[in-house]
DNA sequence: GTCATTTCTATCGCGTTGCGATATTTTGTG
DNA sequence: CACAAAATATCGCAACGCGATAGAAATGAC
C-alpha cells in the first residue's frame, strides 16, 4: 500500500492564518524528550500489562485473544451475550476473523452459538458453564493486577509548552 | 444483570473461604456484572487504542512493532539508544525475538547496529535519520489521539461492596 | 411478488509474528 | 587455560488476523 504516505499529515499545512500558529503542525508542535518518554512509558505500561494477561490466561489453557472474546461477552453492556458483529466491534477485529476466533473457542466448549430468533443471518455468542467459570477466576487475578499497575497504567499529561 | 451466573458462586463456596469478608477491599470476592463490564470497557479502550496505532502506523509503511520499537528507542530514559536486551524488556520479548524486530527495521533503513566500545556482546540500537523523522511525525498523532482517548484508557475503579 | 442490493456470517490461502531450541561469540572466574 | 554464564542471532514452527471470496437471509424498488 502506498509508499511514503505525506499526504494527509502535510495537508495541515494549507492554513495561511498569519497571527495565530505559524508553526508546521497547528495544535501539534514538536515533541520534546519527556513526549517521548512519557509516550514509551505509556506502551511499555501497557505491554507490561498485555504480558501479564498473556502469561496467566494461557497458563489456564486459553489464548489471549480468547479470554479478550469471553471478556466482551460477559462484560457485553446490559446482557450476557452478543452477535458476531458486536464482538468484532469489541474486539476491533473483522468479523470474518471473529467468527474463526468464535469456532475455536467452541471447539474448547467456552462458548456457544445461538441462532438469533428475529434475524436468521444473525448468530448470537453466549459462554458456556466452563467458559463463564474459567473467565470469573481470569477476571478476579486480572483485576488485582489492574490495581497494582494503576500508575504504570495512566495516559500522561503534556506539560509542554515551555 | 442476569442471576444466571452462579457459577463461580458455587465455586467460591466449595472452597474452604470464611464467610462473606468484613473487611473491605482487601480480599478477592467474586466480580459483579458492573466489574466485568468495566474490565471489559478497558480493555475494548486499550484495543482501540492499539487498533488506531496500527492503521496509522500501517499508513506510514511501518509495522505496530516498528512503531514501538523506534519509540522505545527514542523514549529510552535518559538516553537515544538501547541494547537488545534493554529493547527486549521495554517491548516484553524474548531478546532474539527483538533482534529479529530489529533485523527488520534496520532492512528498512529504521534503525543502526552500533557495537559497544566495553562489551563486544553488546549491540546498541540507535535511530536513523529516516526513522527519526516517521517517528517524530506518528507520535505526534498518537499523542493527539491519546488526549482524545484520555476516558476510555482510564483504569477502572472497583466500587464493588455495595 | 420479483429481483437487485445490502447485511451478516463463514471458509480458504497467505504473510507476518513471536517462540522454543539451538548456535556463536565474548566475558568473567577459578 | 578450561569452563560456565551472558548477549545476540538463526532456524523451523504454529497461531493469528487479513484479503478475497462465498452463501444465505433480509431489505428495498418497482
Amino acid at each position: 500500500m502506498t509508499g511514503v504516505g505525506s499526504s494527509w499529515s502535510d495537508a495541515v499545512v494549507t492554513t495561511e492564518g498569519p497571527p495565530p500558529a505559524a508553526d508546521p503542525a497547528e495544535a501539534d508542535p514538536a515533541l520534546t524528550k519527556q513526549d517521548f518518554e512519557a509516550l514509551a512509558r505509556f506502551r511499555f505500561g501497557i505491554r507490561r500489562y498485555l504480558r501479564f494477561s498473556e502469561d496467566t490466561v494461557r497458563g489456564h489453557g486459553l489464548s489471549p485473544q480468547q479470554y479478550q472474546l469471553l471478556l466482551a461477552l460477559k462484560g457485553f453492556p446490559l446482557r450476557d451475550w452478543a452477535t458476531v458483529g458486536e464482538l468484532a466491534e469489541r474486539l476491533q477485529l473483522r468479523p470474518h476473523s471473529t467468527a474463526e476466533l468464535i469456532t475455536r473457542a467452541q471447539k474448547q466448549d467456552l462458548v456457544r452459538r445461538v441462532p438469533d430468533p428475529d434475524d436468521a443471518r444473525v448468530v448470537r455468542v453466549e459462554l458456556t458453564g466452563a467458559g463463564e467459570e474459567l473467565l470469573a477466576r481470569l477476571s478476579r487475578l486480572h483485576r488485582t493486577q489492574l490495581e497494582h499497575m494503576r500508575t504504570a497504567l495512566s495516559v500522561p499529561i503534556w506539560h509542554d509548552e515551555m
